[in-house]
DNA sequence: CTCGCATAATGAGCATGCTCATTTTTTTCT
DNA sequence: AGAAAAAAATGAGCATGCTCATTATGCGAG
């Protein structure tokens, strides 16, 4: 059993890491499931055992470096800033650590995060916005905005947070500056809109 | 030549007729594009003649009742209310004109609308937000805010829009009130961001 | 009326995301 | 170790959005 489990993991690892190259390489449409089980080394059939539709690659890929980038913010936040700089730490560690995946998943990102108000849990994003609003949530909180708060506070962030993130993958302006703009411009309103 | 340019256009209707009543009966996902044909009288091919996707099918119907909706406001705008007042008739209006297809194109709108940031044009959605952000254009305009306007500025308020539309389609309290509350919400900070 | 041409309709066929019955591998039990 | 059971891998095959070479249609010129 540990073996197999050891197995697995690695391939699932395998899995992603094709994908990954592909994605870069040719780009979200063009690389086709059957590509990457090729590139794995697994059969077409196989890699629908590891992850249940081709987005769901994706957005394990999405998962594993936003996952990297709020361990890093949780392990560098002092508690000094304010609840805005605090934000825009967060949300803009979470870009850089997806910058390799800025030009290949924009159209894909449409799909992973994109039923912006659904809540069916079996939405490959679904993870995704779940862990990211629990991040924002503990720093609300410490800041003095103790739950619950109003479901259109919540609401109302995660639409300028998708906003920005759109925004960036398509943004040219060099080192993003444009996107930093909207960020800044954005959480400027979402905390005003919090008194 | 001129019969079959009516011919052409009776087709067209024909075939955003049989869509309607698919998606609204089966669904966006269950509707498929032979099945429109079917439904239209035509065969498979010929429906791509028409409509280079299955979204833009989609697309044409949400802009054909957007478009009638944009008519009426234009009618009913007798230029003395509020910047907001006028922002949340539109919208509003804009929301009712499309009741119909709230339930079946939700999954739709994600890949109609999503490209939040994208000015390709070639998208299915792109001329109904170049319609829709001109109408704003005007009404901010017309009230004392006059172009150029700040890129930011629209972006942040596609995004917002975006927000309302997505939260609406899934929104089931009655009457949409939440759907109201949020698109409140949304332009007070939208043109509290103004200043 | 007929011919030729432009335009439109057609449906077989392709690409690809995904399924599922079958086969292969691994684990467990005696 | 060998058999039975459980788990995993497999790839042929399906569904469906879309393409394109071929066929049909309607119109103006001779």
């Amino acid at each position: 059993m540990r073996i197999t489990a050891e197995a697995k993991s690695v391939t699932r690892q395998r899995i992603l890491q094709a994908a990954m190259r592909l994605f870069q390489s040719d780009g979200w449409q063009h690389t086709t499931t059957r590509g990457i089980a090729v590139a794995a080394g697994i059969a077409t059939g196989t890699l629908f055992n590891y992850f249940p539709t081709k987005e769901a690659i994706a957005a394990a890929l999405l998962a594993e470096a936003l996952d990297r980038a709020g361990e890093e913010f949780r392990a560098g936040c002092s508690g000094e800033n304010s609840l805005e700089a605090d934000l825009f730490s967060l949300i803009w560690s979470g870009l850089r650590s997806l910058r390799e995946f800025r030009k290949c998943l924009g159209p894909a990102s449409d799909t992973i995060f994109s039923p912006l108000a659904r809540q069916s849990p079996d939405s490959p994003g679904d993870a995704i916005r779940v862990d990211h609003l629990e991040l924002v949530e503990a720093i609300l909180t410490a800041h003095g905005f103790p739950a619950p708060r109003p479901a259109v506070t919540v609401q109302l962030y995660w639409t300028l947070y998708l906003g920005v993130f759109a925004y960036w993958a398509d943004d040219d302006s060099p080192g993003q500056e444009d996107t930093l703009a909207l960020l800044d411009q954005s959480l400027k309103l979402f905390v005003a809109s919090l008194s």
